[in-house]
DNA sequence: GCCCTTTATGTAACCGGTTTCAGCACGCTA
DNA sequence: TAGCGTGCTGAAACCGGTTACATAAAGGGC
């Protein structure tokens, strides 16, 4: 592997001269530079990434702290991939890498730590924070590092953080507002995790559209999911089971939407004639199941892209946007409404 | 940022011995151990990752190859995700952290050398790479690399290489097979794009399953696709306009066979009354959508916990699998055959 | 009491870059 | 001709670790 010094010894100038070349190129004479990249060409001279970080300071790698070890085995964000694609392709463009990191090995330390080490061994420029929808709490120890820090999904706080999340609350009330429109009058809701910071916008842009409307919820017509398919069976089973029945669900979630689909056909009922029906997020199934679910459309490459905008804008030395910033969310009609 | 010569100098002891104190604990006295460790935790030391990567020239990064720079804007893998979470599990339990590189972005730059050189500059210990469908040779320059390499979906030679696929030349006789065992004996295939190399082993396979069977099979039932679903539309369509027309259909990819479905339905035809159907990948749709896609699987969480071993193992010494790793595929019978 | 291990530690070179500072050569001005 | 800015280059310190080698003290066998 040729070093600077080698590179340097053949070419006859010193090692300051050939990092001039690469960092600096107009600097050194149109002679030396030329006669310094043929050289470098032929003997197949690289810059090594780690002394450079270690000289400067800078990695030119984004950390992002995602915890897959998670207890459900099967657990998938709904559209991960969508944001990890833009996320990736947005950093990629400026010449910025993205590292997943591994949460630190060492044996006795406190679960929270364990990220944020990670980070701060690693000199990595910033750092994007996945939410799982777990309740673990390790991630929210990277406000503490002194890194540009945006968080997806997740409430942050910290000088150098920022979040990004969709319009949760205005996509709810546009799902609701909805189905009144539609004429409904009993609307019921199944949320997710109380702790779960969409799910609670959700709940609330919900409550504020029949608020708005005049509209009383009873508080059994509010029951509780965790985003997962089977949750929203039970859940619409639960509905299903009072007397009279909600004539239309509101469920924060496609895939507990389509659990409650499930349950509605279980029932033998459909949507929209006997409950009409509306998810959140357009994943991709909600296009293709039968009778295709209505439901609330989110900006998935927007938010990779935001979370990339994010953090190159704090690299060049900006504050971080104070508040989340939420990206807007929109109505898709389909077939169970 | 405390340096190990500010802890060494707090402790009074020597740079050697703190470095020792985390990477051979076991040959410093358990007393200035002790008081090493607890300084460190006081002032809050943690090692610095670069400048261990340059003195010991190992990373504990393992480069993962990905190009999301597509023509294709909402290019998708049909398990990318399930491929990422496994992969990374499987590396974070080992304390491997995976560097997602952004191609090299100097100028002037042959293509296929971008990833390559990323790859050199950043002394991973390893490359994992995923193919994209993409013909860009880029990543095939990898091979060069004198650094273990681990090909998903894609043939690459190299003496440090190896890759891991799921067997689509069985996958593919199973899906074949069953459609001979419904009784059919006129059965086309919508095939994927012919360099693809998943796509050209299923081609082999569902010849080889006619041929096994003594069936012929028509040059011209026998349709290209590129994986995505409009060309599974298109390619039914060509099937059901020959006279007569086959009376099954194998889809090497589920994209295309759900187009394949589509296609059926505006013909006002039925599967599996009218045109029996496999499909192959069963991504997360195939078993949502009515009357459920019979299809290939593929075991998702295996490839990535394949490949992370497969570096893994050649990361402590052992020689790369000379052929391709073959991940067995299995039948889902569901509602189209 | 001497020699030989063993154990614990320190010294200093090294990994491969960047960057400050100084110096040289050149041409220009006064 | 002295003085000065400008363009280019080099020497050396520095970033923060690891590790080969040397050394000193302690323990054991005779």
């Amino acid at each position: 592997m040729s070093s600077i010094r080698e590179l340097a010894r053949r070419c006859g100038v010193s090692v300051a001269t050939v990092s001039r070349v690469f960092n600096t190129p107009e600097v050194v004479s149109q002679l030396t530079r030329q006669h310094v990249l043929a050289m470098a060409a032929e003997i197949g001279y690289l810059p090594n990434e780690s002394a450079r970080t270690l000289a400067t300071k800078k990695s030119n790698m984004v950390g992002l702290v995602w915890d897959t070890d998670h207890r459900r085995p099967g657990w998938r964000h709904p559209f991960l991939q969508d944001i990890l694609v833009a996320l990736k392709s947005a950093l990629s463009a400026q010449g910025l890498h993205l590292l997943m990191l591994a949460p630190d090995q060492s044996a006795g330390l406190d679960s929270r730590q364990r990220f944020l080490r990670a980070v701060q061994r690693h000199s990595v420029d910033g750092v994007v924070i996945i939410d799982n929808g777990s309740r673990d709490p390790a991630v929210l120890a990277l406000g503490d590092a002194a890194v540009p820090c945006v968080a997806l999904d997740l409430r942050i706080t910290g000088p150098t953080c920022t979040s990004i999340t969709s319009d949760n609350v205005g996509g709810a009330r546009l799902a609701t507002q909805h189905l009144i429109e539609r004429g409904h009058h009993r609307i019921a809701t199944i949320t997710g995790p109380a702790r779960n910071w969409p799910a609670a916008e959700r709940l609330a842009g919900f409550r504020s559209a029949l608020d708005e409307a005049g509209i009383a919820l009873d508080e059994a017509d509010v029951v509780a999911g965790d985003f997962y398919l089977d949750s929203g069976f039970a859940a619409m089973n639960r509905l299903l089971a009072r007397d009279p029945r909600p004539t239309a669900v509101f469920a924060a979630g496609d895939e507990m939407a389509i659990g409650a689909l499930r349950a509605l056909h279980a029932a033998g009922l459909r949507a929209p004639d006997d409950v009409a029906l509306v998810g959140f997020d357009d994943i991709e199934i909600a296009a293709l199941i039968p009778p295709g679910l209505t439901t609330i459309t989110q900006d998935k490459t927007g938010i990779g892209t935001a979370a990339a905008e994010a953090i190159m804008s704090m690299l060049s030395g900006d504050a971080p946007t104070p508040g989340p910033t939420t990206l807007p969310t929109t109505l898709v009609v389909r077939g169970t409404t």
